[in-house]
DNA sequence: ATAGTTAATCGCAAATATACGATAAATATT
DNA sequence: AATATTTATCGTATATTTGCGATTAACTAT
C-alpha cells in the first residue's frame, strides 16, 4: 500500500470481475445467494434463523452482495426483501464464461 | 470471529467455489491468470517487467493462485515456470457453471 | 403516543490481505 | 570457491474483512 501504485488502471471488465469474485469469495454469501435463489425471494430475518451468524454479520454479507450488485434489496415495511439481481447476475455469468472460454485456455504447452 | 461459530461446515463444493473465486477476486491475479494464458507459461520475472508491482508482491499474488491450486510453479532452476492447473481450471470452471446454471436461477419472483 | 418488529449501522476486536524493501535459498557460471 | 541470477520468504506497515453486541432508524400495530 505504498506509493502511487495502489490504483492501477484495469479494464472496466477486469474490474467487474474481480469485484464479482470477490463477493462470491466467502462461502456463507454463496450460501445466502443459493438461499435465495431456492426461495425466489427472502428477508434478512429468513436468513438469520437458517444461518448460524449473528444478525448484524448476515446483514454485513448482504450488504457486500448488494454493494457488488449481485442482489437487491426492496423496502418492504419492516422488511426487506432481497433477490438476486437478474441483470448483474447475467453479466457475472458472462465474465465468467468469458474468464473459461477456450480461446482463454489455448495454451501450446502444459 | 468469536467463540465457536467461526467454522461452519459447508460443502466441499461451497468451500472450493468460495475459494477458487475469493483467488481471482483482485484484478492482478486475474491480468496474471490472462498472461499465463497467452504466453502458455511464464517465470516470475516476465511479470515483474510487465506489472507495476514489486517483485516480492508478485510472487504472493502467484503464491496466492498456487495455494488456491489455480496455477502449478514447476523449477526450472533458477527460474519457476508458472502455467495454469488445467485440472483445477476445469473443476472451477464446472463450479462457476453450475453457479449460474439455469435451474439455480430459476425464480418465481423479481 | 407507545410499544413492537425488523434490519441497518456503529463501535470494537481480531484476523487476513496487500504492499514494500531486505534477506535468504537455490542453482548456474566463472 | 566466488559470483550472478532468480525467486521465495521474512519483517513490517497499513487496509480490509469478518465477526460480535448494542444502538438506531423506520415503519406497524395497539
Amino acid at each position: 500500500m505504498n506509493k502511487t501504485l495502489q490504483h492501477i488502471d484495469y479494464t472496466e471488465e477486469t474490474e467487474k470481475l474481480a469485484r464479482f469474485s470477490k463477493a462470491l469469495g466467502h462461502p456463507i454469501r454463496l450460501i445466502i445467494l443459493k438461499y435465495l435463489s431456492d426461495q425466489s425471494c427472502c428477508y434478512t430475518g429468513d436468513l438469520v434463523g437458517v444461518l448460524p451468524l449473528a444478525q448484524s454479520t448476515i446483514s454485513q454479507h448482504l450488504k457486500e452482495l448488494k454493494d457488488a450488485g449481485l442482489i437487491d434489496g426492496e423496502v418492504n415495511p419492516p422488511k426487506i426483501r432481497y433477490c438476486i439481481n437478474q441483470e448483474n447476475w447475467e453479466k457475472a455469468k458472462a465474465l465468467f464464461a468469458t474468464l473459461f472460454q477456450e480461446d482463454f485456455k489455448n495454451f501450446s504447452c502444459c
